[in-house]
DNA sequence: TTGAAAGCGGTACCAT
DNA sequence: ATGGTACCGCTTTCAA
């Protein structure tokens, strides 16, 4: 005979999980009566739920989040996918904001998220699969590309998602910033300062953002644009933006100022100028975008662009629990206000 | 009646789910055949194989993680748990790494990891409801406290666990450096410099890894350790680490080294020692912990311990996987390499 | 208010 | 090699 609780011997080997089963004998009722307790519903008698109450306690009951996703058809779960490339994941300051965005939102609505990672082919197809399998109930994608075998099975599925960004050719819903406008303003910006060789670090084309930074240069420059002092690189990356500066010096020794696609890049383009004797703001000016950590580190603070990381995760989280509950999404996208802030780096 | 595959007209409605059903259904078998193509038995034949296979594609069919769940009683799913107090987890460059060595790791061997921030009390009870629920077959868990009730809930489970940093008192698997070891020796090299009033900038207290640190830097400075250079502060952070420099200073103008508790606690502290005119390393020897990002670009680069990051992510992944399999933990836990870098600081 | 029973989508055993 | 069937743990009618 099983005991209650607490003193069954020390070397409990693995107690299997106790089940409504259990919960119901020790309690005299039947399943059914159980679940209704579990589930909070009414229709209860305050007999047996107190006689559950005390058996669930007793036996150490927790509900089995496959059986009951099996039945309800729902996981009260959504999931946070992180399609960084290469370790960029890690670099990236924003990422943190968002997930924690994303999860105060879902945490608020008793939703969990789980976040996967996906950083090769066997990641991509396993995310695939697993979301596929009905293993969320929503999706919170960020940076995903366009050609993403996810982006194709989330709106193969209709699955309620909302990306971070704005992968080109999504319909899905999406939360993003103003890109275009806030370079074009942070690039007017500069041009106030009396620059007049002003480049730009350009990254990520083959992203929205990466794209309409570069746009919204372009238009702030208008005819004083010089192709010849654009120099693309993939990533946002500290590593990068170091090289980038360097090449463009070597091209163009008189730029003075400077515009790069995010604070790491131009935390890297920093270091170069620093390297090679440039003062800044002095001799060169040099602005950044998104108002990470890196910002306010650099010696000097960069002028930047503030983007609402946090905010940009719970937009999207909470749009993906919206479509949960039914409701449409919004078209075109929500954007979140992102106003540049001015420091001394220019 | 239904027609199989694309051409059942535009606007499909959320077309429902295959199930095995179906497929048994379009290829003329029993359920049970279809289960044992998908799960890649023996003892199919050809024909058989082939038709479902055909089946599979053309009802567009994946299984259900629930239900497989459910019969088999296992995931094939392991959870990453992040507990960082505050918004740490955002500074904390190596998390990003442990995480991804622990996915890789994961993924080589076909789970799935999936991660859950843990960021207020009703995150860590949803959590351990979810862990409880059979929602994993195993946990890394990172930066855990002692008398974290997911702790807890892991022992009493017994899962295959383990921790990256040894919470004291916990019983389970973990991967870890010498902290008190690399912190000796680096605080050795420090002393070889030719300092005489080293202070320390200690940190995380109620953790191993900020106590084993503390006690590594004491060891090494011996009779020459002066409790009133310990400046002690909560968190691994940026802005803690610049606070507790310029109380040090304040209190002890003459201090000629630092070692901070990590890099980021160090990078803070060189901003004070910038602000406030001091030269790293002429007038004061700086070094740092974690060899994190922060160190190769403070300027100048931080002389600190290397911590292997991914490694022990994929360790703790490793051991878990293990586990199981029913192998039993390695006692005592695992410790991996974490050598002093030499570099500009000091 | 409660119990009995069906069924969610799979897997696995047992005959055949 | 394959089909039939029981069952994983839970929720949800339907009757009583």
């Amino acid at each position: 005979m099983r005991g209650y609780g607490e003193d069954m011997g020390k070397a409990s080997p693995r107690r299997k999980r106790a089940t409504v089963h259990d919960v119901a004998m020790a309690a005299g009722v039947s399943r059914g009566t159980v679940s209704r307790v579990v589930n909070g519903e009414r229709y209860v008698s305050d007999e047996a739920r107190k006689a559950i109450e005390k058996a669930i306690v007793e036996v150490g009951y927790v509900p089995n989040t496959a059986a009951r996703s099996l039945v309800m058809q729902r996981t009260q779960a959504v999931a946070f996918i992180v399609h960084e490339p290469d370790r960029l994941f890690v670099e990236d300051p924003n990422i943190g904001e968002i997930l924690l965005g994303a999860n105060a939102a879902l945490s608020d609505a008793d939703y969990q998220m789980v976040s996967l990672v996906v950083d090769s082919e066997k990641d991509t197809a396993r995310v695939a699969r697993y979301l596929q399998g009905g293993f969320a109930d929503g999706a919170v994608i960020v940076s995903a590309r366009q050609d993403d075998p996810i982006t194709r099975v989330v709106e193969r599925l209709d699955l309620p998602t909302a990306f971070v960004g704005h992968p080109p050719g999504v319909t899905a819903a999406w939360v993003g910033i103003d890109n275009h406008g806030s370079a074009r303003a942070i690039s007017e910006r500069l041009l106030a300062t009396g620059r007049s060789r002003i480049a730009m670090i350009a990254a990520a084309l083959d992203r929205d953002s990466g794209v309409d930074r570069l746009a919204g240069f372009r238009e702030a420059l208008g005819d004083r644009f010089d192709p010849a002092l654009v120099e693309p690189i993939s990533h946002y990356s500290y590593t990068e933006g170091a090289a980038a500066m360097r090449a463009l010096l070597e091209r163009a020794p008189d730029v003075d100022g400077v515009f790069a696609a995010s604070d790491a890049v131009a935390a890297g383009a920093l270091e170069t100028l620093r390297e090679l004797g440039r003062r800044v703001p002095e001799d060169v000016g040099l602005v950044g975008f998104d108002d990470s950590a890196w910002a306010r580190r650099c010696q000097p603070a960069l002028s930047t662009v503030h983007q609402p990381a946090g905010g940009l995760g719970r937009a999207a989280a909470e749009s993906v629990l919206a479509q949960i509950r039914g409701e449409l999404p919004e078209l075109g996208g929500i954007l979140l206000e992102s106003p540049v802030v001015w420091r001394e780096s220019a």
